[in-house]
Parts: structure tokens; C-alpha cells; sequence
DNA sequence: CAAAAGCAAGAGCACTGCTCTCGTTGTTGG
DNA sequence: CCAACAACGAGAGCAGTGCTCTTGCTTTTG
């Protein structure tokens, strides 16, 4: 499957990281909006031509450093998921735990996360290849969830009219098992979530929010509420 | 104080103005990072040195622009505030349509809306000129709450102790009036509203939220309720 | 072992932000 | 009133960018 072939092949798939790597230095030293191509390659000593023969484009470089970011916060998340569910935490902690790595994640990286939360820097819809790894921070948050509503139930308001046959239709694609009631809440958590992180990440909070970790833990706490989990002691 | 002194100064006005419009319209087009100066300095039928003599630099146009969205958004969200609060809806009606006028402006204006909510594009702090207008959509919200809080009251859950000068400083700096309790899940909610816009006009929920006005109104309605308003009828 | 395919490098095109200079035009103080 | 001054528009020019094309070289492959 992964079997290397051949030196060619072995030379590829280096040089390729090395331009990612390069790329993502010159990302959290400029911004998104300085990467340059030809500095890239200037760094790497080699022609700025050359690089065309990894990626066709600049925005193609970036979507590859785009897949790569939500593959990384998503793996920080799964990990903390793992870390949390092997231990003896309730699952109001395995919450704060999952949503607490995702913003430690941004806070450490915070250009990689403007990739990929900021503004959509190529195009206008994001290409057809970061639609996978982008859900992989939600597929999480369903999991906490599930876990939960199999071994303590879930305490959800009932659904509005117009959002049950939009409820149901997000269970069945996303979450097999959840309740309806609890698929709104539970992608709205999802996006608050990031609303929360995207304003301390960009400075939004500047002079507003001091306390941030207290300010978090209580906010995303009042959201594991509104998804139905159980307040349980272990925070 | 406005008064316009001469031909000279007139014209400057008018030439500003169109520098705007034009790159307004870039904006729209092509989005913030393929925004030109000298394709607007192309497009009004003049020298693209010419442009200089009114902005500095690409960064201090954009910079113009961003304020601008500031105050577009936030006198949405005012004149908003301003119809509900007139007739005779209940502070639950308000805040939805502060919020959903938020919202509706995004749509209309995903460019405009990404320019100041997305990633900061010209360098990682925000220029001071920015930080006033910013402040506006939020202040709505605090308004919001703070009228409720006179006439009916608020329901709010006791603060954890480690948030409690937080809240006060908060009260006390920004919405003077409001009890402690309401501040913390205020300012959260404020973040998680353009965490829930963010994903939408970033195309996060393309295939996984359809009812969107539905879905939106359900998840604001949740965070009035975090916020301490009353659940009443109209809505 | 020769043909094919992948690769690096350089030149070049069209574009960008920005600076400088040089005439011109509107403003203003004596 | 008009001369000095400041603001202005246009053009040339510099350094940088994304991207393409051509030219040789090296590795792989039939």
C-alpha cells in the first residue's frame, strides 16, 4: 500500500514535505496572506519553478496546509476523547476535555487555525478535499454525546415543529443511534464552539474577556447542558 | 463642523467615496485577498499612484472598509433593536431579531462579513480605528438583556468563584446596571452567534444544516435563555 | 540499452504594492 | 490681486509575485 518504490518516489515525498513545512513556517511568521510561492522555494534552495512540480498553485499548496490543520485539530481532539473515555471521567469531562484540546490547539496555532476558521482564503467554497478531515472535531462532540445518551440518557427539551424533520434527517446521516431532539442542539454546540475559540484567537476578547480559561470552561460547560449532558461532579 | 469648504475638499470627499464603492465591489467579486489597488484605480480611470493620495496603502483601504462593515452591521443590528423595542415585542422577540438582522446582513454580505469576522487579513492585530465599531452589535445585546433585566428580571444561574471579579469587572466596564451573572454568558453568547453565522457563510454547514432559518432561530432562542431572559410567547 | 517519463533551472510575461519626480491646479496670505 | 504654497494626477520605475514555457539532465521502465 505505502510501499516506497523507488528513490524518485522517496525524493517526492520529502521534498513535498519539506515545502509544507517551509510553507507553514513562513504561515505562522506572515499570515496566509504574505505565503509566498517563490519564498518558499527561495527558502528550500531550489527554483521557484520546481515547486510547480509538487503543487500546481499556490491556493492548491494551501488547501494541502488546510487538509493538513483539520486533520491535526481533529486528531488533538480524538486524542483527547481517547485520553478522557480510558480514565474514569464523567462525561461533562470528556466534554470540557475534547473542547478544551481544540482550543489549545488553536491558541498554539493560531494562523493554522485561521486557515481553516478565518475567512475561506482561496475560492469562495471550500475544495471537495478538506470536506472530510473538517468533520472530524464534530464526529467527536457526537461521540461524547452518544456515549452519554447510552449510559445516562440524555435531558433535552422536545423539538420545535419545523426542525423535526431536519433533526431526523441529521441523526440519521451523522449521528445513527442519537435522539432527533438532540442533533440541533448538538451542531449548534459545534459552531458556538468555534464562535467561542474564533473570537479569542482573533482578539475579539482584547480588553474584554481577562479570566480566559475560567471563561471557557464555564461556557462550554453551560453548553454541554444544552445538549443534554448530565451535570455530574468531576469537572 | 461638516461644512465643506471648498471645490477642492468636495471633490476629495467624492473621490474617497468612490475609492470605496469600487473596492466594495472587488470585495464582492473576488474577495479580500484579490482586492487591487490599481484595478480600482483602473476601474475609476485614473493612475494608480493617484490612489495613494487618499489611502497610504492597500492594509489602510482595507483598514476603511473593515470600519465601515463595523458600522454597517451595527447600525443593523441598532435599527433592529430599535423596530422591536417600538411595537410591543417581548424582550424574547428582541433578541431574536437583533440577531437575525445580524444575520441577514451576513448573508447579503458574505464578503464584507468575512473581512471583519474572518481572519484578520492585514496583520494580526486589529488597527485601533477598528475597535469602537466593533463594539456595537454587542452593545445591542447588552441592551437587550439590560432592558430585560429592569422591567421583568433575569433567571440566571449563580457564577463559579473563579469568574466572579471577572463578571464584576465586566458589569462595571461595559454594561453598568446588569447583575454580575448576566455578563460571563452574555459576552458568550455575543461569540457564539458569529459562531453560528461564521459557519454558516463559510459554508461549514453545506450539507449538514438545510432549515437554516430554523435551525438559527432555535439556537438563539437557547441562548436567550443562557442569557436569563424570560421565555415568553411572542416570538 | 534505448525510449519514456520525471525533474530542476532559467527566462519571461503579466500583475501587484509602492515610491519618486514632474507638471498642473486649487487655495490662501500678503 | 497675485504670488507662494499645498494638494493633486500622471508617468516611470523598482522589487516582488504567480505562473508558463523551454532547455537540458536523471531516473525509471519496456
Amino acid at each position: 500500500m505505502s510501499t516506497v518504490r523507488g528513490a524518485r518516489e522517496r525524493a517526492r515525498i520529502e521534498v513535498t514535505a519539506a515545502i509544507k513545512d517551509e510553507a507553514r513556517k513562513q504561515l505562522a511568521a506572515e499570515g496566509a496572506a504574505k505565503l509566498s510561492l517563490r519564498a518558499v522555494a527561495r527558502e528550500l534552495g531550489m527554483a521557484s519553478s520546481a515547486v510547480y512540480r509538487y503543487f500546481p498553485s499556490r491556493d492548491e499548496l494551501l488547501t494541502a496546509l488546510i487538509v493538513d490543520a483539520y486533520d491535526s485539530v481533529g486528531e488533538a481532539a480524538e486524542a483527547a476523547h481517547r485520553a478522557a473515555a480510558a480514565g474514569t471521567a464523567g462525561h461533562l469531562a470528556r466534554w470540557i476535555a475534547v473542547t478544551r484540546a481544540v482550543r489549545d490547539w488553536a491558541l498554539a496555532r493560531p494562523h493554522e487555525y485561521a486557515l481553516i476558521y478565518g475567512s475561506p482564503v482561496p475560492g469562495y467554497t471550500a475544495p471537495q478535499a478538506t470536506v472530510g478531515p473538517a468533520s472530524r472535531v464534530g464526529l467527536v462532540l457526537i461521540a461524547v454525546v452518544a456515549d452519554a445518551h447510552r449510559t445516562d440518557g440524555l435531558a433535552l427539551p422536545p423539538l420545535a415543529d419545523d426542525l423535526r424533520a431536519e433533526a431526523v434527517r441529521m441523526v440519521t446521516e451523522f449521528a445513527p443511534g442519537l435522539p432527533p431532539e438532540a442533533a440541533p442542539p448538538l451542531i449548534a454546540a459545534w459552531a458556538k464552539l468555534f464562535g467561542l475559540i474564533s473570537f479569542e484567537i482573533f482578539g475579539q476578547f482584547h480588553r474584554v474577556v481577562e479570566a480566559r480559561e475560567a471563561f471557557f470552561r464555564e461556557a462550554v460547560t453551560e453548553m454541554a447542558r444544552t445538549v443534554g449532558l448530565p451535570a455530574d461532579e468531576k469537572g
